[in-house]
DNA sequence: CGAAGTTTTGACACGGATCAAGTGAGGTGG
DNA sequence: CCACCTCACTTGATCCGTGTCAAAACTTCG
């Protein structure tokens, strides 16, 4: 079992047969441990294994001129690399924040069980649709929102994207982001993002100590932040 | 035939059998034109067909609080709800820019397709997947690089992606946009993409008179936007 | 306990936003 | 065919959010 948080998942959003899941939970995989600045997959690499994030967090990460942007960040159950099933030739390094266990499973097992299910392929590929439209929701952020929302912004989704795998507890989680991790993500510079954090802070938005980030009123955060989870589709939508 | 440039451009990059171009060729589909400014899909909508771009641009849109956010652009020959096929739900409009040709094709016969061609899931899939690619550099673009290298990025990618399709002439394509369009899609105001055009042009990097815009020195321009074409997969990486 | 990394603070600079007004071009109706 | 209107583009002045630089305080961990 690559990863009962992905298993999970999947099941509650497009509905696995028994099949389906047996299939997943035999997939044969790889398991290793990574830790804070660790590359996991780099530029350049020629992927023929999926990497699935089993705890911890990781981020996509491409170097920009001066600037180490990153574009996504990742949490247990997600699979940051399904591209690399179609596009193997990495353009952007995916890293370890903190302490990580990820798996690897190869192209070949995945590529076997997509081909003889297409109820999987729906799971996969719409996987990674919910990552674009997360890319989508950051383009709005970095392209209309300032400083204070969109470091808000950034705290709603994480809080709202480990919500579903059971990380967050009474509205906190564990964050093993600097500010400069922040700053990269939220295309600001570490000294702003420091004033910002302070003013989300000062607002009684936020605590964030030892590496633990709560939130202390949800809904004034996500409304200043102009969150609303609609984009992350944690639930299928027929249903709703 | 919905599009022959989107046949060519699959065909290109993933190789289609004789079968798989033939259920393409003979899907049924509807055609409508669309003029500047108008809505082809609406945020709320429960999307039942797909979209291909026929003719003309197209930009997916978002509104974030006052702003009218381009995410992304598609010409002559893309697909630009695929995503549609499995979150149905719209979170955001998709507009015609000048005038545009758009052909309707329902689900149910893209799923028909898809079910029994494991080729066709291949080259759709990763046409969402380059479409992410796009994202992730419009992440990197807005969140690390100044106005100057922003618009001209966005101007190597039009011309980049027009190119395979053929419609870039002499290094000259037609730009439907008007700067409040540049603007929405750069995260700039209108003041200062008119600015930024300014200079791009007093440089002698670009000539953008009656719709038409032209690169004039597309390398200096490429290396001043930090522009390279890898993130839009344009050919199969296997082959090269 | 020391060293390195992270957070915090202050002073100052600058890119880009905003506001306001003017110019130009395309489209329409008389 | 011209007058007018509208919309897009342009220009200048000013303001503000955020960046940069530099140094100090605090943490974490070996």
């Amino acid at each position: 079992m690559p990863s009962q948080k992905l298993i999970k998942r999947l099941q509650a959003v497009v509905g696995l047969s028994e099949q389906d899941r047996t299939k997943l939970v035999n997939l044969p995989y790889m398991v290793k441990e990574f830790t804070d600045g660790e590359y996991i997959v780099r530029e350049g690499d020629r992927a023929s294994r999926c990497v699935i994030v089993m705890s911890g967090f990781v981020f996509r990460q491409k170097v920009v001129r001066t600037r180490a942007q990153i574009l996504s960040i990742y949490l247990a159950g997600d699979m940051p690399d399904l591209l690399t099933l179609y596009l193997p030739l990495m353009d952007h390094n995916i890293c370890s924040a903190g302490q990580s266990t990820i798996g690897f499973v190869p192209h070949t097992y995945l590529n076997d069980i997509l081909t003889n299910s297409s109820s999987l392929v729906h799971a996969l590929w719409r996987e990674t649709l919910v990552d674009a439209a997360i890319y989508r929701e950051w383009v709005a952020s970095l392209g209309s929102r300032d400083a204070l929302s969109r470091v808000g912004h950034l705290v709603c989704e994480l809080a709202a994207r480990l919500e579903v795998v059971g990380l967050l507890e009474n509205a906190s989680f564990y964050l093993p982001f600097t500010q400069q991790n922040i700053a990269d993500a939220c295309g600001l510079s570490i000294v702003h993002v420091n004033r910002t954090m302070q003013e989300l802070r000062q607002r009684g938005l936020i605590e964030w100590e030892r590496r633990t980030l709560t939130l202390l009123r949800r809904k004034e955060l996500e409304e200043l932040a102009d969150f609303t989870p609609d984009y992350l589709h944690l639930r299928d939508e027929k249903l709703s």
